[in-house]
DNA sequence: TTGACTCGTAAGTGTTTTCTTACGCATGAT
DNA sequence: ATCATGCGTAAGAAAACACTTACGAGTCAA
């Protein structure tokens, strides 16, 4: 079974980081290699761990999270470069805030030489 | 101290562009404001054409578009600064894969962590 | 007015998501 | 061996999602 490295495709990705508590998730291990009682534990009054674990199960499947067991833990690591393609569909907006930001920025400057 | 709990607040435009439909719509209105006859075209074969007004319905709850009426066209204009609260949540992941010997420095040194 | 055109909404349906509880399988400790 | 710990999976329910067809409200043209 090679369900891991099965190409989950562009949407996965996107899918993936809909839903909030995955985004999280993802959050809380930039911090670095964590166990899932690691991850669930600012859950624990929200959801049900094997809810967390599904979440996890979400990440995996779109590349976004590697697993390892150590011992009887299991640790979840980033996998960044997998947020990439997010990057890359956000470029083709940014000149537009980027825009709007040098609109802005002339017409604060206008309205200041104005004042004067 | 920052809050571990989630921010359910930017849900809406990450759900939004979840799907693929509606991050093709989005891209089709890079190009200026446009009548929903010219951004359901592509889908003809697809999907039927209420199907793309309630897609646009999402992306307008989410603040992604704004409608205008003009005669009996209904143009959709793209409103990319709500694109900004998810390029906001990428930076953090940024150095991931912008400085590859950093991360890689990083996870060394996180194997030799868990390797006491 | 009549009729074609543009488009949204309503209602219904099948599918997917997201949660729950119950359970099982390893691992490590006693 | 026995038991607790850590975590995934199974099964099922509720809700959300993504469609469909039917219809109606405006707009423009003849």
């Amino acid at each position: 079974m090679q369900e891991d490295t099965f190409d989950a495709g562009n949407d996965g990705v996107f899918a993936a980081i809909a839903h909030p508590v995955r985004r999280a998730l993802l959050d809380h291990l930039v911090a670095g290699e964590l166990p899932v009682s690691t991850l669930a534990a600012p859950f624990v009054e929200t959801m049900s761990r094997p809810a967390v674990s599904q979440h996890l199960r979400v990440l995996r499947e779109a590349g976004l999270v590697d697993e390892r067991q150590a011992g009887r833990e299991r640790l979840y690591r980033l996998r960044a470069e997998r947020l990439r393609e997010v990057r890359e569909w956000l470029r083709k907006y940014e000149r537009f805030w980027q825009e709007r930001l040098a609109a802005l920025g002339e017409y604060l400057e206008q309205e200041d030489e104005t004042r004067r």
